[in-house]
DNA sequence: GACTTATAAATCGTAGACGATTTAATCGTG
DNA sequence: CACGATTAAATCGTCTACGATTTATAAGTC
């Protein structure tokens, strides 16, 4: 990763030292990494929801019919994998996205312990619409297509380090 | 920004093009940055509950605590204007730090319709004791001083460029 | 000074997220 | 085969987050 251009160029912002705050009481939010994240992460939902409204969708029904639209026929605890989240989670979302008829839910026949997902063709229709949402969202970015494939995959790495992936 | 070894260093994976997708139907989570994103800020605030918990603290009520910290006296909209978060968020929240002891609500008496908070002396003994968790946490992520800040920057600047922040 | 407008918090309803627990089905081992 | 352990979803309670609305106060205007 010696020549990466747009590595520089995400990093506009002069670095405030954490040394700095060696001594300080307490750090205050703005200087605090959790909190970019936290912060970023909410705005990056508030600049999907105006995308995702018209379609009727909330943010993490987005996430999940984009999964399915991916891979179709997971179990609930696949699709949990994929996302991080867990039945707690999962359960009434998909319940919710169900009522809409964007999929099915209906227990493996081989194991009834598992329930299988399935897109209808209302939801594979509604994946396909969302699938312009990415391209509409990079563009309120201002980054470019490369800057924003490093920091997702910076972010994936930070990610996984604090919480390894399932199987 | 030329020289920037940590930021080298932190971009350890390397990048999947999303040229790849150009003409792909629906993009998987794993390949979109708003899912990084998401995800990435779950997993920290994952790795944050077990050093809050012991402090009886959730993670924002930990950014509030901190940003009080660092600032009191504040109303119900500067901090708002510091944690990206409006009085339909902050004003459960705060109720349950007042009813825990660590805070005081009081209405500004030369404009009664702002509300000034102020830490009790159990609030900053609280924040105190958590100013130690950043450390904690940056050991679990494994990166540098440097490649957090460096991460925290871009991550705001995108924030700020997706949602100016309020005056 | 009365009246409109603007602003600050609070309230309400809905959706996520998650710890802890529960229920139901399957697996493993004796 | 039986029975305890494991696994997959679902359920429950609590805390966030936020759109939309409401309430109370302050500011601006005629």
């Amino acid at each position: 990763m010696v020549n990466c251009p747009s590595q520089a160029r995400l990093h506009k912002v002069a670095s405030r030292s954490l040394a700095t705050y060696h001594f300080a009481m307490t750090l205050p939010p703005s200087d605090m990494l959790c909190f970019a994240l936290h912060s970023t992460a909410h705005a990056v939902h508030a600049a999907y929801a105006p995308l995702l409204h018209p379609l009727g969708l909330t943010y993490p029904q987005y996430l999940a019919i984009s999964a399915l639209s991916a891979r179709d026929g997971m179990t609930v605890s696949q699709l949990g994998a994929e996302l991080r989240l867990e039945s707690n989670t999962l359960t009434p979302l998909l319940k919710r996205m169900e009522a809409a008829g964007w999929l099915t839910r209906s227990r493996d026949s081989r194991d009834e312990r598992q329930v299988r997902l399935s897109l209808t063709d209302a939801g594979r229709n509604l994946a396909e619409r969302a699938s312009e949402v990415p391209r509409a969202f990079a563009q309120k970015t201002g980054l470019q297509m490369s800057e924003i494939a490093d920091l997702r995959d910076i972010l994936a790495a930070l990610r996984d380090k604090l919480k390894p992936a399932k199987p």
